[in-house]
DNA sequence: TGCCAGGCCCTCTTTAGGGCCTT
């Protein structure tokens, strides 16, 4: 099994394209099946972040005023991720500001980016809804801090996801995961899941 | 002046509309 990194932001608000900033971010390195190193870091970016958003998150315009500049933190959490794939939960939301941050201080992506929402649309579409805390729930894995904080966020999709190729692996006799085929698997509809991961189960090894 | 995300996915679809999910 190879490595892959969670991230999770939070922001000022849905939209770098609107004005809206980075606040927090935290990777997560997963290794073997197995959380193995962390990076977890407020970030000054010099904006205010809105009354509902403080709420929402719990990060505060006061705990900001304190943080490292967010050039600092995004050069610092790039050289951690490396060049690992990434997954986030909706990652369309995570890769924009990615992106745009990296784009500010004159980094480019290396790698595509893995969505732990897409997957668990379609491994467990019985459940009631695809919120992370819905899928923690319902999938019986550990709280490991508030919700819509960067590092209990990106545990809890590290988690979500290794229970999520671990469903693969039951469902599908598979000895192994490979990003690759979890690539593969979060574009191809629900209906034609058998046919994708036999044609790429080449990809498993053990 | 008024408005302001956007990618994915389902369906009463594909010449579209609306809900979900992230902060």
């Amino acid at each position: 099994m190879d490595s892959i990194v969670v991230i999770d932001f939070e922001t000022t608000g849905l939209s770098p394209n609107q004005g809206d900033r980075a606040t927090e971010i935290a990777a997560v390195l997963i290794r073997d099946g197995q959380i193995v190193d962390r990076y977890q870091s407020l970030m000054n970016a010099g904006v205010r972040i809105p009354s509902y958003v403080e709420a929402l998150t719990g990060i505060s315009n006061a705990m900001l005023r304190k943080a490292p500049p967010i050039d600092r933190v995004m050069g610092e959490v790039s050289d951690f991720v490396a060049d690992y794939p990434l997954v986030a939960h909706n990652a369309s939301f995570d890769r924009k500001f990615w992106d745009a941050e990296l784009d500010r201080i004159r980094v480019k992506r290396k790698q595509d980016f893995i969505c732990s929402m897409l997957l668990a649309r379609r491994l467990l579409p019985q459940a009631p809804n695809h919120q992370l805390g819905t899928l923690i729930a319902l999938a019986g894995l550990p709280v490991t801090g508030r919700y819509h904080r960067a590092l209990a966020d990106a545990e809890m999709t590290a988690n979500l996801t290794l229970y999520l190729e671990q469903e693969l692996m039951r469902r599908f006799s598979l000895p192994g995961i490979n990003h690759a085929l979890l690539g593969k698997i979060q574009k191809t509809p629900k209906a034609q899941l058998k046919q994708c991961v036999e044609r790429f189960r080449h990809l498993c090894v053990e």
